[in-house]
Formats: C-alpha cells, structure tokens, sequence
DNA sequence: GCCAACGTTGGC
DNA sequence: GCCAACGTTGGC
C-alpha cells in the first residue's frame, strides 16, 4: 500500500533544482536512527514524498518525489573524507541507511512553514510542532490530500 | 547570527 | 542508569 512521506533539504546543499537535474539521488548523510528507521523498515519503492527545503529564506514544501529503490547502506559513512563518515560503522554492519528518491514535479508554489503551522487542519502534523527536527517523517494519507489541496488555493 | 529544542556521548 | 555537557537542527 502506498504511503507517503516528507523530506527535508538544506537548498544550498542539494536542492529540488538539483533533484530535477539529477532525476534520480541517494538521499545520503541521514544521522538519526529514527529517520533511517522510517527509511529502512517504511519506505517502499514508489512511496510519495513530499520534498521540503529547510534552513532557508523561505522553509516549505517545493515539490513530489518518489522512492526509487530499497534501503541501502549509505556510502558516506564508510569514507573518511566525507562529513557523514562514522568510525563507528563497519561494512558487515553499517549502521546508516538511505534511499534512491527520484523527481516527480515541482509544486507550483512553495508551501511555506508558516502557511501549514497556520492550518488547522495540520495540528498534528509532526512537521509543524515545536522542537521537530527530524528530517524524514511519515505523512498521514489525509494530510498529504490537504496540502495538495492547498498548492492550487490562494496565494503564490 | 542567535538560540531553543532535541539527540548523543561519556563520566560516574 | 542518570544526567551534564556537547553538537546539531532549523526557524527566525
């Protein structure tokens, strides 16, 4: 069964332009369990997700992506010249695991951060709670049609 | 750039 | 196992 997903992204580093470039990516240097967990034992090729640009001008949701592949040990942190290297993981058990997200579109606006934290109904969304920092997070089937809805309302 | 919130580490 | 110190995330 489908299920879909939000990911966030710093623009600087690798942004939906890139993704669109790329078409595909190896969504790499993930460094909390529960992220990799929800990427590991949740996500399943084809899943939808959101794709979200963080640590920015404007925070929000820019385009779809889907999962393209099963969980994979992520080759960053088995080299020491990357920033997500970890001493601690080892080839026969690596600790960190990612997967291949493939560009769908882009939303033809930014839903922004503040616009779903004023949406009621998005109370819940873990996104728009005080204190969220996990980067990669389940989205509830009637909150990922909510927002759809929001991309051809209103402003933008 | 600031800093609140949160996760991880390590001493005990 | 507790918890203080530290590092990171990410909005603002």
């Amino acid at each position: 069964m489908m299920q879909y997903w939000l990911m966030k992204s710093e623009p600087e580093t690798f942004s939906i332009d890139d993704l669109e470039r790329k078409g595909t990516e190896p969504w790499d240097g993930v460094r909390n369990y529960q992220a990799r967990n929800f990427m590991r034992d949740g996500m399943r090729v084809g899943d939808k997700v959101f794709f979200y640009h963080s640590n920015c001008e404007v925070p929000g949701i820019v385009g779809i992506a889907k999962v393209a592949s099963e969980a994979y040990p992520d080759p960053t942190q088995f080299d020491p010249d990357n920033a997500h290297f970890d001493p601690a993981s080892t080839r026969a058990q690596p600790r960190w695991m990612l997967v291949d997200i493939a560009f769908e579109r882009r939303l033809a606006r930014t839903i922004s951060l503040a616009e779903l934290k004023q949406d009621p109904a998005l109370a819940d969304f873990a996104l728009v709670r005080k204190g969220n920092r996990l980067s990669v997070m389940p989205v509830e089937t009637a909150v990922w049609k909510h927002i759809l809805g929001l991309e051809k309302t209103g402003r933008g």
